[in-house]
DNA sequence: GATATATAGTTCGTATACGAAGGAGTTAGC
DNA sequence: GCTAACTCCTTCGTATACGAACTATATATC
């Protein structure tokens, strides 16, 4: 990617979209391996984290819309990460599941994102971490 | 936006996408009564910043994808915000420059990134603003 | 218990994003 | 001055993103 020039403009939106465009494609390579996207890991995680979410609760979990999760979802059906089971007591809802195939990825699969977070955070100190955790959680929640 | 979990998960990629994803959500909402998309207004400030860019170096400036740009360059002609010329000395190349109609609600866009800016960092301390402007171009440079 | 309202998930439309390949034009190296 | 290598831009394919409209189902209210 592309240095920023000397004289960076001032703006938080643009500074944001930058580093997550860098953080993400760093992933991303890491990923490449295994045929997963960022967001179809993010997705197993978030299983992992709590098994049979709905997609409704796995929207909330992750932060991103419905319709984005429906497409993702569908994929990681057709690749066998995931597997849907219809609710029996509200037909409404689909409750989602990792596959054998993705669990047995699991460890490995975990330290490639702790790999990647430390690739960023490498060279700042443990303040300046924090710092910047709290204060990105801040923006976030505000 | 739903809020992030008490246990946040302790992963950059995902803080930073999410930190950005507020930003940008907000940002498009100001843009919203300007029929702009929050790329097409970055293209805009760069072409303030020095008119006559070409696609290539745009590209740098702004530090996104030639594929990806060509199409927004394609709907800002359409949308007559921008005027792309071809160059006589290269005839690869297509100069860039914004239209009387961009230039006319040039004080009034500044002010909007300028409001999103400050939306952002409102509640930071000077300290926390230039840290945490430092701490994400050091991301985006190293 | 019929109707109004709300929720779960899908589908559609549009706009990023970016890798890869392609066409046209330019430059380098000999 | 010719060819190889490079550059500029477009196009294609796939994957986010998300607003809006839609179907099916649940719940609430009277």
């Amino acid at each position: 990617m592309t240095e920023l020039p000397e004289d960076v403009p001032d703006c938080m939106v643009f500074l944001l979209a930058k580093a997550y465009q860098k953080a993400h494609s760093d992933f991303k390579q890491r990923l490449k391996p295994y045929d997963l996207t960022n967001l179809q890991h993010l997705v197993l995680e978030g299983l992992w984290y709590r098994q049979g979410m709905t997609a409704a609760r796995l929207c909330k979990f992750l932060i991103l819309d419905k319709a984005t999760l429906s497409g993702v979802l569908e994929r990681m059906v057709k690749a066998g990460w995931i597997e849907k089971r219809p609710s029996r007591t509200d037909k409404r809802q689909m409750s989602i599941y990792t596959t054998p195939k993705a669990d047995k990825m699991k460890t490995a699969l975990i330290n490639e994102r702790q790999a990647a977070n430390e690739a960023i955070l490498d060279r700042f100190s443990l303040e300046e971490r924090l710092l910047l955790k709290r204060l990105l959680i801040d923006i976030v929640n505000t």
